[in-house]
DNA sequence: TTGTAGGCGTTATCAT
DNA sequence: ATGATAACGCCTACAA
């Protein structure tokens, strides 16, 4: 590819005169910038963003640490990112992590190679002194699922426990007393979070849920069928069951109406995320909303106001907690 | 961030040697290089890959251009690609163009910025000689999703007619004839080869297609919703309803299970792409397989071993081809 | 084995 | 208004 100084030698200029017109920061002749401008047209030029960054110390990148692209989760919040990326005209640089503290190093180390200015991650294996120690490196670092004492201006994060209560509390509320959790097998601290809030919830409502009454699949549609029939095969009885998310949700439907139970009326069942997919199944997934679009939209937002030159130093000193709410469906019912 | 010259000055070394245990690829002596790597932990280094980009003049990058992030169809491509890069040691850069010529030339523009060396790209709004022309100036540059003859060994691409056919031959099997076709209102050219491949195997089955039985709408859920209801308020009855993708699918079975009609007993639904989505759904759709996943490593291998220095000259000179399939689960049955 | 020097493509600072 | 020149951080001959 040319180089700028192609671009000056069939145009007869210096490579700084390109350089001027270029950014247009400086007033350059009228002629000799039609000059220029027609021979970057001939060789398609295209300024080298490596050297540019080099001298500018300047990259314009935002990197995005998740743990899988294909998770419609994470594709929303991948998606969110690069929108207001996008208009601040910042390139997203993504990695994935996979649920695994090495991996999501790696991930954070590569982007830090890359000289990105901002970082969205959404870490679920590395350690909290890991990641202050990272946040305090680097200027535009910003956790989206956590929060940290130490780093709290630096955390978009969720109430989890308050998730889990949601879920509960909406069942006892129908009347249910027989409840069985389905949570994920992957070690993951939202995972807990959760199951904390809804026990919370139960002990409050005399509700009782026996540890067998928990049982762990992975965060998916199978997972979800497995584990409900699990739970089945162990002879328990429920008519509830509170899901870690919505595409184990949906494996339970399935599984139940297999066995000819009826959603709700047999069984009721809540999800949670409130991905597109609860609302294209059937019947329709009742479940906790995780706004992750509009904290993907924060957190970036918190990202670039951080490197900003200009930045506005009234930085008020708080966290970014986002709560749940639940959106009522069809999935569950009175009991 | 610390560079080559604080690490080489706080080991007492010049950068140089810095350098070769960074590359490994000279002999340095074990105490120089112990004393190295204690100095680069130290100042956590991190080599500068824009620095690295400029003098080896290589990326390791491999740019990806899709219309959408947050659709799932996407992000598994996405996924794919991010998948075997990883595995071959290169980054992924991602850029979406919405569907719009103007923005898939100025997310194609900035990858080229970066120096990508590879790039899949999916476009579905740039005209084809343009792509012709890119093709020909980037040596990385495959298309994944059509067929252009002057570059078809650089097209991974779908027979989309061929899709056509099979949900039309399908529905026709089964004994349907009054059918109805859901296609997208966006203008790409997929739409209308399903379209020209559903046309052609009805009128071999004697089956007729008026144009009224053809509703557009927006390629998701509510669009779906929309044209089927849109097609009933003109009165148009059938039994059979093929659909541009699976989301819109999702949304005719909600909108005539609202309307009381049973899926498959009264309506048969045909989907397309198979996405995640469609085992989820009840019922389970009977949809078009569109292998993404597969044609997207394809898409990555190709574009990686075709800027291979070792580049095998045994390219075969055909292009890549990928066929539909049928898979058969719940949505449709016997008219 | 290690150091010196030049250059990758661009921008910014001086001159002119 | 335009041109030299140095510098950004790194790698790679070439020397020592």
């Amino acid at each position: 590819m040319a180089t700028i100084k192609d671009v000056a030698k069939l145009a007869g200029v210096s490579p700084a005169t390109v350089s001027r017109v270029l950014s247009s920061t400086v007033v350059v002749s009228p002629k000799t910038k039609t000059r220029i401008e027609k021979a970057i047209a001939e060789l398609d030029f295209r300024p080298n963003a490596h050297a540019r960054a080099l001298v500018s110390k300047s990259t314009h990148t935002i990197g995005v640490v998740i743990s899988q692209l294909a998770d419609p989760f994470f594709a929303q919040m991948a998606s969110s990112i690069e929108d207001v990326a996008k208009k601040r005209k910042f390139q997203v640089l993504v990695s994935t992590g996979s649920l695994d503290a090495q991996k999501e190093l790696t991930a954070i180390k590569s982007l830090q190679a890359q000289r990105c200015e901002a970082m969205v991650v959404n870490s679920k294996a590395l350690a909290d002194d890991v990641l202050i120690d990272l946040a305090q490196r680097i200027p535009g670092f910003v956790l989206i699922n956590k929060f940290i004492p130490q780093i709290s201006q630096r955390c978009v994060w969720f109430d989890n426990v308050a998730g889990g209560k949601v879920m509960a509390d909406y069942m006892a509320s129908l009347g249910h007393a027989n409840i069985v959790v389905l949570s994920t097998k992957e070690r993951v601290y939202d995972a807990t979070h959760r199951l904390n809030g809804i026990r919370q919830s139960l002990s409050q409502h005399n509700i009782n849920l026996p540890d067998q009454h928990i049982a762990y699949g992975s965060p998916d549609y199978a997972g979800g069928r497995e584990a409900i029939e699990h739970l089945i095969e162990q002879g328990i009885t429920f008519t509830a069951v509170l899901c870690y998310n919505d595409a184990m949700a949906t494996g339970v439907i399935s599984a139940l109406t297999d066995l000819g139970r009826r959603i709700p009326d047999d069984v009721s069942i809540v999800g949670f995320d409130d991905v597109l997919l609860a609302k294209y199944c059937m019947p329709k997934l009742t479940t906790v909303k995780y706004p992750i679009d509009i904290m993907a939209r924060k957190a970036t937002e918190l990202a670039l106001s951080l490197i900003a030159k200009d930045r506005p130093l009234n930085q008020s000193d708080k966290d970014y907690q986002y709560k749940p709410f639940l959106v009522k469906r069809e999935s569950a019912a009175k009991c």
